[in-house]
DNA sequence: TCTATATATGAATATCTGTTCATATGTTAA
DNA sequence: TTAACATATGAACAGATATTCATATATAGA
């Protein structure tokens, strides 16, 4: 993913040779840290978070979202189809109705990580 | 956060009055979900990643980033900024260079648990 | 079929974000 | 002090993003 690191940096070199070799083969490569940016992308808006958490309690419908969280039923369906892009919910329909719930655990521990860093 | 939830949804109500009452009860207060909302935002961008990653293995000057990474000595310093507001690095000066490090284990233990989503 | 309801989608817009460029700050050595 | 270097910062710009509005799709019931 980097450029091969040139023999100097800020005029001498702070990093030695085997530090810059364990940094550039621990790098996983470009288009896995892309995607890892991708998902934490989804998380980094309070709308889909919110979301998130209605749905630790509870399996729910668009409308029922909507209500909960005070905001617009389009609003809501733009974010889960986000949401579901990123494999972090899954749907079932029934009727007119379609339920979303979270996909799996993942969401639950990430989310669990993160608040322990900005509640501590 | 939430409005108080009005008795009926989509003309009939498909969430039980038990479970709206746990989802508002277990959701945490606004602030605290803007604030993880904004955590997370900061590891949704590649270079920012980038850089957390090669201080996985070592404690870096800004210039080595830069080097290691490709990008410009003026982006890296303002996604340091970034990382530095969030807590997610700590830095010590040692004559001209400024040395950067992780703040703590959050940060592995965060991106670790994003990895296994994104790799599975 | 036609109507009502639940959800999804496309376009438009305002806001936010990351990089670049120019420049400032802080430190060392001469 | 002056020069050289490492880093930081502010403004500007381009690209991304979340919401809104209008409308489309899908299902149920009459």
């Amino acid at each position: 993913m980097a450029k091969e690191p040139v023999a100097e940096c800020c005029g001498f070199l702070h990093l030695h040779e085997e530090a810059v070799h364990k940094v550039l083969s621990e790098m996983p490569p470009d288009e896995t840290l892309y995607d890892l940016a991708e998902l934490f992308k989804v998380f980094g808006d309070s709308t889909r978070i919110k979301i998130l958490y209605a749905l630790f309690e509870a399996e729910l419908c668009v409308c029922d979202i909507a209500q909960l969280l005070g905001v617009s039923q389009t609003a809501i369906s733009h974010q889960l189809r986000v949401l579901k892009n990123s494999k972090l919910v899954k749907f079932r329909r029934d009727g007119k109705t379609v339920f979303y719930s979270l996909a799996d655990d993942h969401v639950r521990r990430i989310i669990g990580q993160g608040m322990e860093h900005v509640t501590e």
